[in-house]
DNA sequence: TTTCCACACGCAAACGTTTTCGTAAGGTTT
DNA sequence: AAACCTTACGAAAACGTTTGCGTGTGGAAA
């Protein structure tokens, strides 16, 4: 098994320096036509590839992004994941991506790990822990440390850094206007507990949009869920006999949740009762019937994400003093599980 | 904003030798229990973490895996992801992803820049092109640096490395077994075309399986799809006017695109006709029906993926020289989609 | 012949660690 | 008092690069 060919090994075969041979692959005009060529023959004949990790070191810059996310399963993060490599490809830079299974602890974790060393700067969404525990040492540590940070989606307000996120309480206020429009008088909300700060704001956005159209908000119409994983009895005990003609899920498996559930209660959706989603998924899109939803354009979020943070990891002193907020477009994307009342 | 600490700060604010400062740290008793102390609290003040790039450099090794996926939004990829970052974790492992994005030359593109120092060895799944090129000079060249490959799901038959898979082939003949066994009699495939190893390999399943049972295989129940994303007009007119009365499709889309052209060709599922499908994700849970499938157990062939590899990694040398190739059981999920026939 | 200049290359430092080895100071043994 | 051993620390090399600067060689100009 060859070893991976350094500088070095080519500078012995070829009975030169280091540092000649270095020169040579760069083209200097310090080097002879004649060695030049020489030296670029062997280092491809060697597949000769410069060592990432001692110029990492010498050059005291990674060109490493590293993002964390709540979840790697999910569909949501990975289209900003997608957005991130596409731009951070196209500018040079690597991406590392650690998941921290919403756990606050293994959010520090890959934080710490990644800030000593693995990446110059940070994508981050933090985990539920993190937002209920309200500590966010790891991330004020990293930043004080000169690692730019850009928070995304689950943000925290105390932290100042770049942010990218959607309006979610527009958002919600757009999907609830939707259903009022389209004839909706009793709309309920299938929403989750206030310490998940994207939750909050659509049910804000929710209330809102009631308001303005002088619904009356009514408690026994909100749903606040705690363990997604087993919603289903929780929903279905929630909806059973509850006199609405509309729902309003703040996420796809709340969305097909509530649909299935109907069903099974013999209520047509959209013909007895129309629903609306958040987050435009898998879900969503192969559904039957199709969802109706708010689209939070997880790839653009990625995109803007890795420009906000290249930009303050390359950008002069100046720049990297003021931090800014990109606020997201949502678009409404209407399918079949809302449609006008007769 | 302050910098990084390193050894050489701290050992010029103590007025001690760097290695000292190393030593102590380290608990080295070679230090006396004074200093020890002293530098230990000093380090902790500052927020002291060493240099990871600098460990790498000096030790030849990143402790970092690198997982290269043909697609990142995407379910069952990410569920392997989830294995791999499990025991990678356990084991004192960073996990670095790359997308290929099913482009052959992003793939080498990938492989090669984190083969160049990024990280010590690989878990890959091959792209499309790269299958359909046959050219696999990138992942032998990385092999014969001495850094392990492990291939997983999409595989190439002609390099020799270690593997995770599972067996395809058996899966579909379970899936098409079961079909059979609940009573169906005319079972179409919705599968790939042929240069998609996976697509291939459960066509062939499926053939076995009729066999087994004297079932005559017939050319027009078979139909390769290979634009995924526009697959519900083949789709439908595939099925259209169609006597069958079960479908097996070799993965989620096609088996819930199925669903959708079945009912609006008047069909019901399960009533009508039965589906399975192959890989058992989100959809599958969710769909109405919900669908009976095969499940591939994502998180398991990551997790036997990570483990080959760091075997390799961290074994001696006799280990290293032979190859492994570890094989996932399915298993039948059987949901609502496929009952006994009256 | 002396002086000067280009040319082509090598030296060495630096990035942050770890670790082997060397050594000064002080104490203990004869 | 001489020889020796601990103790506690420092120097330096190594990992693989890049790069500013120094330098030897040869030829041309004076």
């Amino acid at each position: 098994m060859k070893q991976k060919v350094t500088l070095k090994q080519i500078a012995k075969e070829l009975d030169v320096s280091i540092s000649t041979v270095s020169k040579a692959l760069k083209d200097s005009v310090e080097i002879s036509l004649d060695t030049r060529q020489k030296v670029k023959a062997f280092a491809k004949l060697y597949n000769y590839k410069p060592n990432n990790i001692a110029l990492s070191l010498k050059n005291r810059k990674t060109k490493t992004i590293g993002v964390i996310i709540p979840e790697i399963v999910h569909h949501f993060f990975t289209t900003v994941i997608g957005g991130v490599e596409k731009v951070a490809n196209e500018k040079g830079y690597n991406v590392i991506i650690c998941s921290s299974n919403n756990s606050f602890d293994k959010e520090v974790i890959n934080l710490e790990m990644l800030a000593s060393g693995s990446a110059d700067g940070f994508i981050l969404s933090v985990a539920k822990e993190t937002q209920l525990k309200k500590d966010y040492h790891h991330i004020e540590e990293t930043m004080s440390q000169g690692m730019p940070v850009v928070l995304f989606d689950r943000i925290i307000d105390e932290v100042v850094c770049d942010k990218v996120i959607i309006d979610d309480s527009k958002g919600a206020q757009t999907a609830t206007n939707h259903l009022l429009s389209i004839g909706c008088k009793r709309i309920a909300i299938l929403t989750t507990v206030d310490y998940i700060s994207v939750g909050k704001l659509r049910t804000n956005g929710y209330l809102r949009a009631l308001r303005a159209y002088d619904v009356p908000e009514r408690e026994d119409l909100i749903l606040k869920i705690e363990d997604i994983d087993n919603c289903e009895s929780e929903i279905s005990d929630f909806l059973k006999d509850k006199d609405i003609d509309a729902v309003f899920a703040v996420n796809e498996l709340f969305a097909v949740t509530a649909v299935k559930v109907l069903n099974n209660q013999g209520k047509k959706v959209p013909d007895d009762i129309a629903i609306i989603g958040f987050t435009d998924g898998i879900l969503s899109k192969h559904f039957i019937p199709s969802l109706t939803t708010i689209s939070q354009h997880g790839e653009d979020m990625g995109v803007r994400a890795a420009k906000l943070l290249i930009d303050k990891l390359e950008g002069d002193e100046a720049a990297t003093e003021e931090y800014r907020t990109v606020i997201i477009d949502t678009s409404l994307i209407q399918r079949q599980s809302a449609k006008k009342t007769k």
